[in-house]
This record gives structure tokens, C-alpha cells and sequence, in this order.
DNA sequence: AGGATATATTTCAATAATCAAAATAGTTTG
DNA sequence: CAAACTATTTTGATTATTGAAATATATCCT
């Protein structure tokens, strides 16, 4: 008779909020190891993930504006780390891809959050380590929300507090 | 007689990785629809899953330095999201707790990717459920890294670029 | 006890990241 | 071909973050 309800999604987003805070943490203090800021490593490891990309798509995808890019592009470029390239179908788009030094910085950066997974992930019997990587996989499809990927945020007009 | 070598912890990083950009994305829209920056709304969820807590650790949680604390608490305090309290057993000490305005700000935020997850979450047999809880509990065990919570950036002095 | 040392937070001044709006350049549409 | 649209960049702010010095308090040592 007790109207306490732990849902079982309640604690799927404890701990998913609890892998978030590690993940955000590790990659921060990757990318001062690395010599670079958050928003750089971010872009970095998506070029490196997906190939050649366009400016906009980055944009999206990191959710950060164009003129954001545009500058934090520009000073990697200068540090020799990727390439811009002008579409010739539609020479508006910018596609941008990671050269050679490029790659080895965001590889050769010692990563503590991976190789401490790494190390224990790999201690674990075989069937607990397929079960996890599929657990991984299903909810990181569970979480695939166009809308979040793409979309603009919503009207905020409602809110009568600006952040600062 | 292949030399390509699919680990499953490499599978593993990569879901993983997948699953932080997404959360990382949706936490920067969640900030902004409550009227927050994203650091803002991450020292408010630790308050809010931890109850009061001091601004050093605040500091340490968070990977940001005391002044970067300091200056956002700040504005914080004004906007009467939360409270300041001087420790009185050791007076150097600052706690911090959320005030009622802020509990509401963080839980009336509609959070999409949270609303995503449950949604589908909740679809899938019982036995599925608790098969991704308990995994990904235990990924959050497994990215447990004491030295990663606490432990300054080591030297990074060998590195000849830096990230501007 | 009391001076030296260590710790927690804040202040101050400078730097870097981000953004909104306007500008530029190219493409599609009617 | 002009009007409307799209992708990126420039410009000129604003804000976030930081290092270093300052402050206040606590602990350690002899």
C-alpha cells in the first residue's frame, strides 16, 4: 500500500545522467591534455567520426551558431589541424576535414576516462561484455531524437528570466 | 588470418561516445529552456542530487576553477535559484543548497531527450528494462575514476601548442 | 601559545568563447 | 531575371572562464 513508485526508467536516467556528468568531465580534461577547448575537441572528434562535414552540419550537430564555427574554425586552421574546402556543386558550403596533425592530437592525448574503462571493461567475462555493448547500443538508439539533433530550440519567449 | 581486430571495449567507446554527445546536446538545450548556461544548470543538478554542498567540491564536480564558482554563484544567489551559507565549524567554507525557485526552475524545464527515453524506455518488456538499468549502472561503475573526479591535469608542459 | 604553513573562498583584471545582426556570396524559384 | 532563400563570414558586442593576488580561517609544530 505504499505509494512510493521507483520507476524503472527513473533509475535508467540516474545513472544515465550520472555517465553524463563522468563523459562531460573526462572529455574537458581531455581536451586541455589535448591543447584544445571542449567545443574544438567536439569538432574534432566529429570529423573524425564522420568524415569530411560542412561548417552547418557542425553547427548543428554541436549546437553551437555559425559564427561560432566560423572562429573556432579558423583558429584550427591556423594551427595547422584541419582543412576547409569550398563545395564546388554549391560554392556557399564549406566542407571541413582533419589533416594528419589533426588526427594525431586527438589520438595521441592520454585519455584516463577510456583507458580506465578499457582496463576493467576487459576483465569482464565475455557474456557480460556483449551484454553491455548491446545495452550501449540500445540506448544510444533510445536516445536518438531527430528533433534533438536538428531542431531549433522552441520558443522560450515564456520564460521571464534571461540566464545572466 | 585477418590482422583488423574488432574489440568490444572499441565498440563499447563508441556507443558510449555516442551516448555523450547526445546527452551532452540535450543538457545544453534543457539549459537554455530554463533560462540557464549549461554551467549553471549542472551546479544546479548537483545541488539538486546531492543536497548542500560546499563550493570547492562544487568546484571539483564540475572541473571549473573556485573564481569561474564564485562569479556564477553570484548570479545565482541574485536571481534567488539558491543559498549561500557560511559553515560554522569551519568558517572558511561556503554551503550551497537550492532554494524552492530553483528546485521549480530545474524540474519544469521540458527536457526532450529525458521525455525521448522514458517514452520508449517504457515500451520494452520488463526483463529488457532491467537488463539496460543494471548495464548501465554498472558502466557507471566502470568510469568511476577517483583520480578523474578529483585529480588536477597532470603536466602538460611537452605539448608546444596551445589552445588558441 | 604563537608563528609558519595550509586551505577555502573571493576579488580583480585580463582573455577567450559565444552570440546577434548585418554583410557577402551563391542558389533556387516563379 | 528578379525575388526569395540558403550557407558562411564579418563585426561588434556580451558573457564565461581563468590566473594571480588578497582575505579569512584553520592546522601544525616546537
Amino acid at each position: 500500500m505504499s505509494d512510493k513508485v521507483s520507476l524503472r526508467s527513473d533509475d535508467a536516467l540516474i545513472a544515465l545522467r550520472q555517465i553524463q556528468r563522468k563523459t562531460e568531465i573526462a572529455s574537458k580534461r581531455l581536451a586541455v591534455q589535448a591543447g584544445l577547448t571542449p567545443s574544438q575537441l567536439m569538432v574534432m572528434q566529429i570529423l573524425s567520426e564522420r568524415g569530411e562535414t560542412s561548417a552547418g552540419d557542425i553547427a548543428k550537430l554541436t549546437q553551437l551558431k555559425h559564427a561560432t564555427i566560423t572562429s573556432l574554425v579558423d583558429k584550427l586552421v591556423d594551427r595547422g589541424m584541419l582543412n576547409r574546402r569550398r563545395c564546388t556543386d554549391d560554392r556557399r558550403r564549406v566542407w571541413l576535414t582533419l589533416c594528419e596533425q589533426g588526427k594525431s592530437a586527438i589520438t595521441s592525448a592520454p585519455d584516463l576516462l577510456q583507458d580506465t574503462f578499457q582496463n576493467r571493461f576487459d576483465k569482464l567475462p565475455s557474456w557480460h561484455q556483449s551484454m553491455l555493448v548491446s545495452s550501449l547500443e540500445r540506448i544510444a538508439a533510445l536516445l536518438d531524437a531527430e528533433s534533438l539533433e536538428a531542431a531549433p530550440v522552441l520558443d522560450v519567449g515564456a520564460l521571464d528570466e534571461r540566464p545572466y
